[in-house]
DNA sequence: TCCATTGTCATAGTGTACTATTACAATATA
DNA sequence: TATATTGTAATAGTACACTATGACAATGGA
């Protein structure tokens, strides 16, 4: 699925949002350790944004211990056992966002499952494959 | 829960953040139709940012119909939440809750497929097949 | 060695988020 | 009518997100 949905327009900052797609596929393991990240050049060129808000977020995630990177050969997932911990705090923020998320659609008589199904929908369409 | 959390230093500007929490809150309820929300200098003082940003979060609120100002007065949750009244039906209203989900996950750098993990877990856990 | 590729850095320009300050308009109350 | 409180708006300054461009350092292969 390796695509990317950056949203110029949502207030959100590219760099943030392609900073969690990233830690997001490592986490889930479609980045294996060891695996090589697409070049600032090329990721650049694929999400169009510029070289350098790519490399500010290779430098952020490398300092969250997820990924290493050495000039002239490339940057790569580190293994598990480094971001772990940071994995560890990130799911608690998953936790309890999910949680708030279950209370606002119980206050609207949403169930999960109508939402979720939804959910998908919404996210097949913004990549199309 | 009536008190805030914003983060300065997450990247995701102050008034996307503010904007999710006061709709949130009217969305489960805690600010029923017809209350007084804070006012825009209160607000501004219990979550140490500028009246201009607390006035303009307002102001945004108000558009998307969930409050609505009085110059003199103060602001007030809409007794008809037109956002959901317009919609015909529930399939939209579920679209436009699904839509602000999604909002709140980007601004948090949540991706909708983490979450919809550990929403699929919360809903197993409460009703064990 | 030469050359292409990697990540990094410096500079400069644009747009906007946020701030402080001040002033104004509408409302409520004494 | 005064006075305080409400939201709104104008101005100006600071910080930063993002861009374009060009140069540099480390690596690896021909």
């Amino acid at each position: 699925m390796s695509d990317w949905s950056l949203d110029g327009s949502s207030g959100v900052p590219l760099y943030v949002q392609l900073r969690q797609q990233i830690i997001s596929r490592i986490i889930t393991g479609e980045w294996p350790p060891g695996f090589q990240l697409p070049t600032v050049r090329q990721l650049a060129v694929d999400v169009r944004i510029n070289v350098n808000t790519v490399s500010k977020v290779y430098s952020q995630v490398e300092q969250e211990g997820f990924i290493v990177t050495q000039k002239g050969k490339g940057t790569f997932v580190r293994s598990e056992l480094s971001w772990r911990q940071s994995a560890q705090g990130r799911g608690e923020e998953l936790q309890q966002f999910a949680k708030l998320v279950k209370e606002m659609a119980d206050a609207q008589g949403i169930s999960l499952g109508e939402l979720m199904e939804v959910l998908t929908d919404m996210r097949n369409k913004e990549r199309p494959s």
